[in-house]
DNA sequence: ATTGATTTAAATCTTTGGATTGAGAAAAAT
DNA sequence: ATTTTTCTCAATCCAAAGATTTAAATCAAT
């Protein structure tokens, strides 16, 4: 099977450079695949991607100088079609989430068989993702962990609900940033209207001034727009 | 192997009779799962879930009068342990994230096999979650995109890395809806300080007034916290 | 030791924001 | 047809916010 895809050039980051090797071999006999490059350090990686332009990057989370995480974004702020494997010692579901977030087309950890690692590459060559089952999972229930909350509040009364549509046009602005000379012009109505309708919005959502009026918009989901907590 | 599996009890929502006929034939000859209701009608399910507390609900999302969405969204709210499996005629990403986002732990087509289905149930009852390997890449490719203007955005240059760390501490309080005295009395500081402070937040933000502040800080990855940004 | 940044504070002044009352016109609902 | 919302606007009035200047104490760094 692997024998007959085209050559993909890999490149392998990981401060433990036995691990290092250990992989190296793994790829050089099992596949068919280059090793562009192998180095410790995640400043290097970078410029050896920027260099070699691989396929896949296999990356190591945890390293010493960077963080892995920031090298996955700096990589992927390259904009190059350079695919991320990440291979990490934790199945922390904060950190796989956090990786998938900013682009890692997959999570393995390092206790897992060769053939899954293996596995792993192709399958993010073929242009999938790929997270073994228990990762996926743990991904999946932070997921929607994450959600829980907003649908939770959402489902609450929520005061936007009396507004309005002019009022909501007038928050709309206000989330916005204008101040009422600003409201009035792009509504082409006088700023005492403005006051009248800001008023009116503060005694709806309860608040005392424009700021907490804001915020209560932001937090729930005023314009169509929802926001996930999720701690980065 | 799943003659071997204590009896699931399976819920069946689909509002094509025929469709449900069909699942409900193939899932009482191929498996040892117990169907203990079909119906065409979202509402309906629901009550038959309070009732009989199944393990699974395989619910289609395409409903006539109840969107199905809407339905597992108030499944999920009765806190229950029964898990969801979406079975849709589409494969659109925006509705399997959604679908995902709202708690279901399954997603799979109507145009899959029938071991397809089946293997999906089982995965799920052992506390897994389940897309077929397509979808998975849809959501994930979704997921990322969701993600990606944020990250772009918060690789700018961050005014917010110029506050000092007291300002950090005041600009904290005004993106929870304090005001000057609010801000004074919780810092044990003048409100004449906490004046000059704020001025210098707008200084360093560059905006005009609080209201401003507090929006370039949530919008700028404020307090590490990152919000998405995902239409609803 | 001296420079530079941070935190604290006050005084002053101008502008903006917020509360309240009253009221006319138009649109929607009953 | 007539209530009821909604949208509009004005005039106050007071409080709060924002701009500006000046300055002392603390702390970190060279």
């Amino acid at each position: 099977m692997r024998e007959f895809k085209k050559k993909a050039r890999i490149l392998l980051v990981d401060d433990n450079s036995e691990h290092l090797r250990g992989i190296k071999e793994l790829i050089t006999l099992e596949t068919n695949y280059d090793i562009v490059g192998t180095t410790t350090s995640a400043n290097i990686g970078i410029n050896l991607v920027k260099k070699y332009r691989p396929e896949i990057v296999i990356m190591d989370v945890n390293l010493p100088e960077k963080d892995g995480l920031q090298a996955i974004q700096e990589i992927e702020k390259l904009g190059l079609d350079t695919r991320i494997l990440v291979l990490s010692g934790y199945d922390d579901s904060d950190l796989i989430f956090r990786a998938m977030k900013i682009g890692a087309r997959g999570y393995v950890l390092k206790t897992m068989s060769s053939a899954q690692l293996v596995y792993a590459i192709d399958e993010i060559l073929a242009g999938k993702f790929y997270l073994p089952s228990a990762l996926s999972s743990r991904f999946f229930d932070y997921f929607q962990q994450s959600f829980r909350e907003e649908n939770e509040a959402s489902s609450e009364e929520n005061l936007l609900t009396y507004l309005t549509s002019r009022e909501e046009e007038v928050l709309e602005l206000l989330t916005q940033g204008n101040n009422y000379k600003g409201i009035a012009g792009k509504l082409f109505i006088s700023e005492t209207t403005v006051k009248t309708h800001v008023n009116n919005i503060f005694q709806k959502l309860q608040v005392n001034d424009r700021t907490q009026a804001v915020l209560y918009a932001l937090n729930n989901g005023f314009g169509k727009k929802v926001r996930a907590k999720i701690s980065a």
